[in-house]
DNA sequence: ATTAAAACTGAAAATCAATTTCAATTAGGA
DNA sequence: TCCTAATTGAAATTGATTTTCAGTTTTAAT
């Protein structure tokens, strides 16, 4: 995590931005959630340690923190977009059950590889993905929809 | 694509629901479009034709026919769903390139494969799946950004 | 350390996809 | 044909995200 921050200034500055306090903190905050997170939440633990940030600097460092590497947008529920930590996890997949909600990670290196093979045939460069299944969980298959 | 319509009406019946004009209307123009759609491609298309159907209709027609199998979420682009038939495409993936806004398809049985096991693993009923992979395509990732 | 220009910020307004409301219309069983 | 519930189009609303803009901060050059 120090390793993130240490990296986070170079990368900044290195596109001609300027290295606020703001996008310092929302970095900071965001390596110390264990999870996934969404705008509201980044903006109710500000809000919660009294810390000014707006909704619309989380908006606009989003993005930069995406096109970083430091988070990706995992999957998008109940119409917006959630984010974890790339950190050192590995690249995973979600589930998502369409009736109760949950999400179960999935980790499977194969797919890793499989995605590495289209980058090279394709010849693009690869910057992230998403694979989200949609379906019912084991408990939620059950019930009468 | 008769044998989709033909399936539509009881489909619609089953759930309770009424086989309206304007259900008929959005799925047959669905099917006579060949690669992806978004709401207002399908809008479009009815206004040309001079069909009073509303962007409301087309809303709440889209998830049933989701929920049908007979189209797939594909991908979302600038902030909004974009759609394809399912028919009797091989279930595919999104290459998306984030400077041009290209959109290659990726057919690959070695993904479903791995899917399907994970829908055994974890017990749950696969109903569908988006992978997107963004990054820069061939042509553009030799540019300055 | 001062200064100045450019980038950035918070708050509010704007945008825009998607959903909801509601009065009028339609489907389809009795 | 009649009746009622479901559906529709248009308009209003919602809610996430983006944009605007006046005031603030960063940073490189004095
Ligand atoms: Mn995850
Ligand atoms: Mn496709
Ligand atoms: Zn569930
Ligand atoms: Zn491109």
């Amino acid at each position: 995590m120090e390793e993130i921050l240490r990296d986070f200034k170079p990368f900044i500055k290195k596109k001609g931005l300027k290295y606020t306090q703001e996008r310092e903190q929302i970095l900071k905050e965001i390596v110390s959630i264990k999870g996934h997170f969404d705008v509201e939440d980044l903006y109710l633990r500000f809000k919660e340690k009294n810390s000014k940030i707006s909704k619309a600097s989380i908006y606009r460092t989003l993005p930069l923190l995406v096109e970083g590497g430091y988070i990706q947008e995992v999957y998008r529920q109940d119409g917006h977009s959630h984010y974890e930590v790339t950190l050192t996890k590995t690249p995973h997949l979600h589930f998502i059950c369409i009736h109760c909600r949950e999400v179960q990670e999935i980790t499977d290196e194969r797919l890793n590889v499989l995605i590495k093979e289209y980058e090279e045939e394709r010849e693009y460069k690869l910057l992230t993905y998403h694979l989200e299944i949609f379906g019912l969980c084991k408990a939620c298959k059950g019930l009468k929809l």
